[in-house]
DNA sequence: CGCCGGTTTGATACTAATCAAGTTAAGTGG
DNA sequence: CCACTTAACTTGATTAGTATCAAACCGGCG
């Protein structure tokens, strides 16, 4: 048995999937923690798996152990927009779902650890200091799609796509030597366009932009590279 | 003394301001309504009044009793978005405020109750029904900024400007015939250009275009009529 | 090798921004 | 009460940016 979790005062880790869920371990004493690895299980998921559906509200909680899902709002004609992205470690689902959901699906493969609904929503009762962990995480999301809000009602297109690089450099630990930056994009043109609130063809072209700017360069169709992280944040208007 | 507060089992209202707080009183017991009320004020501003900065968080929190009061976020060059609106009788504040806050302007005049952050902070604590309330304010206006995150990407100009029309409708309680609605605009045209990401000119244009088509007719400046509700409806896209 | 989804590039159309008057509404002071 | 000022709004002409339509390219895989 591991050591560290008879003593909540440092770092702990859920047993089924060795992460320190952001906003839920953390909350957790020793005893909570063993209670609460008893009934998570990981669980794999393909890149484009529908994880539950704007009609179809989940049965249980998860935190995000490797990869990217998306949460995406549909019009009737089709059109599309994803309203938020969640990367390790963050906590998918909402206590007391409502009618007025998202579709969560995966945008890369992805694995989770699966919380049941019940375990997770009686631990809340009885822990307040989770409860505010899942209140912070909650506030944390609002703020980014506000911030996501003035990048689609206010940005140009090149602003856009260079804001999309900088978030997935910024959330995605990419291989850093000093101020250069590589790493893989989780998703692909279609995503992101759905993401921007554009076009396959103008992120394409915007991309292809950036590279000829030398802001970027596309070392593969998803691998990026990007030589200079303050020359890319001076593309994103703000 | 008004007899309902000692049964917290039936509405009870704030005695500065004679509201329900929506997700504030109603998580109260008589006692604490009392405690409550002790420290609220009644305030009043006009519109276009800073209420908090982006890097000046307000001391305290506030329901909004009558008005609207706008969120807005801004570019370094000045171009600006609004990220959203509160509208009687929502929450003004946040718990933990952190530093990636908005400015937040009367929008229209109005009048708040204003709550001592150490005061609900400390009653938040101890009553876990309040800050399950608060739980469900923030994750409805996740919701919101969801939603309007697609009105953002996805939607035309004269899909924005019918999908504003339609929020305020069923926000600000018109008055109402059958189908019919009739109210003022709490929002200049800039204001609402600024929350649909559009300029004045365009917002201008598409209610002249709503106009000509027989969907709103504009009695005065601010002042609008929707003959039939359903056909607004149909100009919002979803 | 040839197919196929994802991507890039090109040509054109169209929506909304910009630039520029003009109009209405609301004050303000004589 | 009216002339004057100013802000808010509307309308028009033109331009710029992005979408749309169309074709070519590329990489992976049977």
């Amino acid at each position: 048995m591991r050591k560290d979790i008879h003593n909540s005062n440092i770092p702990v880790r859920c047993m089924s999937c060795e992460i320190r869920h952001k906003g839920v371990c953390g909350a957790l004493s020793a005893e909570e923690l063993l209670m609460l690895s008893a009934h998570t299980r990981l669980v794999n998921y393909q890149s484009g798996d529908e994880l539950a559906g704007e009609k179809m509200p989940a049965e249980s909680y998860a935190t995000v152990i490797r990869g990217v899902v998306k949460l995406t709002k549909r019009l009737e004609d089709g059109r599309q927009q994803i309203v938020g992205l969640q990367f390790a470690p963050d906590l998918l689902g909402r206590l007391n779902a409502n009618e007025n959901a998202v579709s969560v699906e995966a945008a890369s493969d992805v694995n989770l650890c699966r919380i049941p609904k019940a375990a997770l929503e009686r631990m809340v009762k009885s822990n307040t200091a989770l409860a505010e962990r899942l209140m912070a995480q909650a506030l944390r999301e609002l703020d980014e799609a506000r911030d996501w809000m003035v990048t689609l009602g206010r940005k140009t297109a090149a602003e856009k796509v260079a804001s999309f690089l900088l978030l997935i450099a910024t959330h995605l630990d990419p291989e850093t030597v000093g101020e250069k930056r590589r790493f893989e994009l989780p998703l692909s043109r279609a995503d992101i366009a759905d993401f921007l609130g554009l076009t396959v063809e103008t992120v394409s072209r915007q991309l292809s932009k950036l590279r000829t700017d030398g802001v970027i360069s596309i070392v593969a169709n998803r691998h990026i590279e990007v030589p200079k992280l303050s020359k890319l944040k001076a593309c994103c208007g703000s």
